[in-house]
DNA sequence: CCCTATCTGTGAAATTACTTTCACAATTTT
DNA sequence: AAAATTGTGAAAGTAATTTCACAGATAGGG
């Protein structure tokens, strides 16, 4: 018997730079839903895989089988395998790596904060806060601190697609002062400030408050202080093992509160993308999806 | 489609009472083996099994599916369900929200991503990815694109604590030949690029491979041009219910990799940490942990 | 920017493999 | 001893795989 030091998995992803364009497709479809649509027959893989059926038949023979039904054999002998195997520990992620292995560890302790988080977060807080963001009416700020920066600037970059009107502002940066000056009743400041807390964030936060802003507040979940002037605050795990924490779950909020507020203003997002994906053929920045 | 709350295997179990002794005698060879031995061809199971190949047809019949096909797709299926929920049965992460709220369908494509990049990823070569950028002999350019730049931000922001003679760059900034002047041989490259892959960001690690640096790649599925020049590349799936792109797995990533480096630079490291800390102290920019 | 080489899908035919079913004899069970 | 089960061998039917030629699409090179 051949013995399978590698899997079938390991060979495709190695041979994935000698696949052409609709094979890498198949390949990726099939690793996608791994073992199983490799059992099916060959025409229900080629639909899935949005690929044809001379497509799936040419790649296995590259992968070097005789053809599909013996690509298959050896599948199914690779699931027997692994099922007998009582070394597939369930609770890794990353198989190929023992489970002390950090990346094992570091995904554990993720998945856990993205599940605790999710499980205390209240829905119609979070709908209520997509709907304060999404009002174009309400000049936005985007407020982040000496990390955090980076997250505000993610969410800025995705929130200027979709809705004019916002302003991103570093705490950490003396100018925020100014942009205060403009700051009114009704407008929304989303602020990001997790552990450890920083003054200038507090106190810009005061000010917005004084001013009869509305805050929307990212923190981790023994909560800024911030969280005391905050309308709706969002609190994310953030504990990993490393000496810095977790950035993963709040990044995870982000993504969801921009793909809802994206649906609530779809109407214009729409067009503002389409002209956005104009502009950028037109300055030849980006290559086409391949 | 039935909803099976209960397996194919349970199924068998269920009914071994019910079946004579030749069919008994297949039941416990598919048990033995299960699912692999029942996704191959009926012949085979039989001969497996040591019945004939009637037996094998009057069975599935018994047991209330079609025929053997009708069998064999919900065996697949099964697995399918098995290997996307290794855990539990965790229908919702927001328990609070109903179970197509956003919340809850974003959260289940991001962990689907995470399980499925961890599943990839070779442990082999992130370590040694991590051992390039923990070379302190090494000048270290972390690269990122238009969106992508927040992502190179944070990793730089972490690594300038952890070790020194390192840059950032922004690819869409018209300033980045002159960083490229400094580049030699045996440097380290850390390129983000996700789709659109953006001319510049491929420009320039054409150059900084020309110059004999190691390249390291953040890029996702179907990965950047990039990756023909990169010594490493981690793919992150990214795919989630939005217009845009999910980089939360790609943060997970990033995340592991500075809590690695700071592992194995952890005798220097401590000491620049707790200098940091001296200094934001006298600066008062942060407020004691409470 | 165009031209060429390569890749990809379509539709179908030919081939192969697999499943289903049958009748009947042998075997086992009751 | 009767009834039920099982295997045999094979035929018929069904489904899946493989291959083909060609046209359209795409990418790469000059």
């Amino acid at each position: 018997m051949a013995e399978a030091t590698q899997t079938i998995s390991d060979r495709i992803q190695q041979k994935l730079d000698d696949l052409t364009r609709a094979e890498r497709q198949l390949a990726l479809s099939i690793l996608e839903n791994y073992p199983a649509s490799g059992l099916g027959p060959l025409t229900a893989l080629a639909k899935d895989a949005n690929v044809s059926v001379p497509t799936v038949a040419r790649m296995v023979q590259k992968l070097g089988y005789k053809g599909y039904p013996d690509f298959q054999a050896e599948l199914r002998e690779e699931l027997r395998a692994k099922v007998k195997n009582p070394i597939a520990k369930h609770d890794m992620w990353a198989e190929a790596a023992p489970s002390e292995h950090l990346l094992n560890r570091f995904t554990d302790a993720v998945m856990d904060n993205i599940r605790l988080t999710l499980s205390q977060i209240n829905p119609v807080e979070f709908d209520a806060a997509c709907g304060l963001v999404a009002d174009q009416s309400r000049h936005l700020f985007i407020i982040g601190g000496r990390i955090t920066h980076t997250l505000a600037e993610y969410f800025y970059l995705h929130m200027q697609v979709i809705r004019p009107n916002l302003t991103h502002v570093q705490s950490t940066s003396n100018t925020w002062p100014h942009y205060l000056l403009n700051a009114k009743k009704g407008d929304v400041f989303v602020i990001f400030d997790v552990r450890r807390y920083e003054n200038n964030t507090l106190k810009l936060a005061e000010m917005a408050h004084a001013r009869g802003a509305q805050i929307i507040l990212f923190t981790d979940q023994w909560r800024s202080p911030v969280h005391h002037l905050a309308d709706i605050s969002l609190s994310c795990r953030i504990v990993v093992p490393s000496a810095w924490d977790s950035a993963a779950t709040t990044m995870l909020l982000i993504e969801t509160m921009i793909s809802s507020v994206q649906n609530l203003n779809w109407g214009e997002t729409k067009e503002r993308m389409e002209t956005l994906e104009v502009m950028f053929d037109q300055t030849k920045l980006f290559r086409k999806f391949t």
